[in-house]
RNA sequence: GGAGAGGUGGCCGAGUGGUUAAAGGCAGCAGACUGUAAAUCUGCCCGCGCAAGCGUACGCUGGUUCGAAUCCAGCCCUCUCCA
C-alpha cells in the first residue's frame, strides 16, 4: 500500500476507492497542499440515480470529509448525447423537460450526502447544459475538435465495443466523449477543478479531459477512477426482482433500501462496509472478524449504517426492527401494507404489492408453494383474503394486509 | 446510388409453411439445503381469466394460404464492400 501524505488520497485508498490515478505523487502533493476541488458527473436519464452510482457519490462525500470542495456535475447536456459506454445500443433521447425533472429528483439524494452551501469547501451542483447548450458548432470544433483524432476516437472501448458487434453508433454519442473532456476543461476554467473522479470505465474519458486541459491551457488537471463495483459474483451491483436498487424514497422505501444491504454476499460486506459506510475502520475490523452466520450481525450493521445515511437514522432504526420482528416469525410495522377492503384476490394482492409482475406469475408462485398468509402456506389460487394479516412471497418479501 | 448480409421474447441465439407461445444459453423468480449469504439440485419464466378459454408476439404495412416468424410485395432501420 502506497504511503500518501494528503489525507485525501490516503482516506480514498484505505475505503477502497482508488483503481487507477494519473498521477499519484503530484495529486498527493497538490491534496496536501490546498484544497482540491473535483468533480464527478452523472447522468440524468432517470428520476434517481441507483446504488451503482453511489460508489461515485461517496467518493465526493469522502472528498468533502477530507477537506476538499466536490462538485456534482449533472449531465443535462451530455444526457441530450447519450453515453455509448457499456450499452449496446444507443437509449432514447429524452426532451429537455424530462432531464430537468430528473436533475432536480436527483438533486434531493445529493442533499443527504454532501453538505451544499457557499462555503469553501461547500458542495456545489452544476449542469453541463448551461455551457454545452449554447456551444457554436465551428469554433467549437475549431478550438476542442481539432485536438481530437478520429484514429485514437475509434480505439476506445465505448466506441470499439459497438463497431466490433456490427451495432450503430451515431455521430452524436460518437461526439459524447469530446463533451466531457470538454466540460472539465469548462469545470477547470469556472471552478479551478483540478480532479476528476469516476468509474473505471470513464478512464478514457478523464484522460481525454486532461489532455485537453494541458493542450488549450496548459492546465495540469488529474483523474482518479473507483473500482467497478460488482457484487462477488460478478454481477452488475444494483438489480433486485423489483428492478433497479434507487436511492430516491419515492422509488425504492428506506425498508427495502435496508434489506438490500442486508442480503449482501458474506464476500462483499467488507469492501461495502469500507465503501458505504462511514463507520470508522476500527469497528469495520471487528465487524470483518466474524464468520459464518455471525456475519449476519455485520450485514445488519452495513445496512443501517447505508440506510441511516441516505434516509435517516429514524428510517433505518425502523427498517432494522421491522426486519427483526418479520424474521423472528412475526410482522413488523414497517412492512408494504394493503388495504384488502371487501376481500381481494390473493394474486391480485401479489401483484399490486409489486412481489411479483402480473397475476400470472402470482398463480405460479402459488402453485409453488412459495405463498403464505400468516406464515401458513396459500394452495388455492382463488382464495379471496378479507382478513388482516402477512403476506409473504418466498422468504423475503413480507407485506401487511389492513382493512 | 449499387451489391451482399441482417432485424426473433430482458439479453445472446436457434428456427425457412402446420405438432411453434417459438430450441438452447444467460439473467431473473421460487422450492429444497442454509445464516434473509454462497455453492448445489429442482421447478418456473408473454398477458387476461377460478376455469374452459381468450388476447397479444418474431422491424412496419399489405398479400398468398385452410394455416406464416417462416412464402410474396412495398416500406423503415442496421452492418459490410463498392461508387
Amino acid at each position: 500500500m502506497t504511503a500518501y501524505r494528503s489525507s485525501l488520497l490516503r482516506l480514498l485508498d484505505e475505503r477502497g476507492y482508488i483503481h487507477q490515478l494519473t498521477d499519484a505523487a503530484a495529486l498527493d502533493a497538490l491534496a496536501a497542499k490546498e484544497t482540491v476541488t473535483a468533480y464527478i458527473g452523472f447522468d440524468a436519464t432517470a428520476p434517481s440515480l441507483h446504488v451503482g452510482s453511489l460508489v461515485q457519490i461517496m467518493l465526493l462525500r469522502r472528498l468533502q470529509q477530507a477537506g476538499h470542495r466536490p462538485i456534482v456535475l449533472m449531465g443535462g447536456g451530455t444526457t441530450k448525447v447519450g453515453d455509448p459506454s457499456g450499452k449496446d445500443e444507443a437509449r432514447q433521447l429524452l426532451t429537455s423537460e424530462q432531464i430537468n425533472a430528473n436533475i432536480a429528483s436527483i438533486r434531493r439524494v445529493f442533499e443527504r450526502l454532501l453538505r451544499f452551501g457557499d462555503g469553501p469547501t461547500d458542495a456545489v451542483l452544476l449542469d453541463n447544459s448551461e455551457w454545452l447548450d449554447g456551444l457554436a458548432y465551428v469554433p467549437f470544433l475549431r478550438e476542442v475538435g481539432r485536438h481530437f483524432t478520429i484514429n485514437r476516437m475509434l480505439t476506445f472501448d465505448s466506441v470499439k465495443l459497438r463497431l466490433d458487434r456490427e451495432q450503430p453508433l451515431t455521430f452524436l454519442e460518437f461526439n459524447y466523449m469530446i463533451l466531457q473532456a470538454y466540460d472539465f476543461l469548462e469545470l477547470s476554467r469556472r471552478a479551478g477543478c483540478r480532479l476528476q473522479m469516476g468509474g473505471s470505465d470513464q478512464w478514457g474519458n478523464i484522460i481525454n479531459g486532461i489532455e485537453l486541459g494541458r493542450r488549450i491551457d496548459g492546465t495540469e488537471l488529474y483523474g482518479v477512477t473507483t473500482p467497478l463495483v460488482t457484487t462477488a459474483d460478478g454481477a452488475k451491483m444494483g438489480k433486485t426482482a423489483q428492478g433497479a436498487v434507487w436511492l430516491n424514497e419515492e422509488l425504492l422505501s428506506p425498508y427495502d433500501y435496508w434489506q438490500f444491504w442486508r442480503n449482501t454476499d458474506d464476500a462483499d460486506v467488507s469492501t461495502f462496509l469500507r465503501r458505504f459506510t462511514d463507520l470508522p475502520l476500527d469497528e469495520i475490523a471487528k465487524l470483518e472478524g466474524l464468520h459464518g452466520a455471525e456475519l449476519n450481525a455485520a450485514k445488519i450493521a452495513l445496512a443501517t449504517a447505508a440506510t441511516a445515511m441516505l434516509h435517516g437514522d429514524d428510517a433505518a432504526r425502523a427498517a432494522q426492527e421491522t426486519a427483526k420482528a418479520t424474521f423472528e416469525g412475526g410482522a413488523g410495522e414497517d412492512l408494504p401494507t394493503l388495504k384488502v377492503g371487501d376481500g381481494i384476490n390473493i394474486a391480485h394482492a401479489l401483484t399490486a404489492l409489486g412481489f411479483t409482475p402480473s397475476n400470472k406469475e402470482a398463480k405460479r408462485k402459488i402453485a409453488e408453494g412459495a405463498v403464505r398468509l400468516n406464515d401458513s402456506v396459500i394452495g388455492d389460487p382463488g382464495l379471496v383474503i378479507k382478513t388482516e394479516g402477512k403476506l409473504s412471497l418466498g422468504r423475503k418479501k413480507h407485506a401487511l394486509l389492513v382493512k
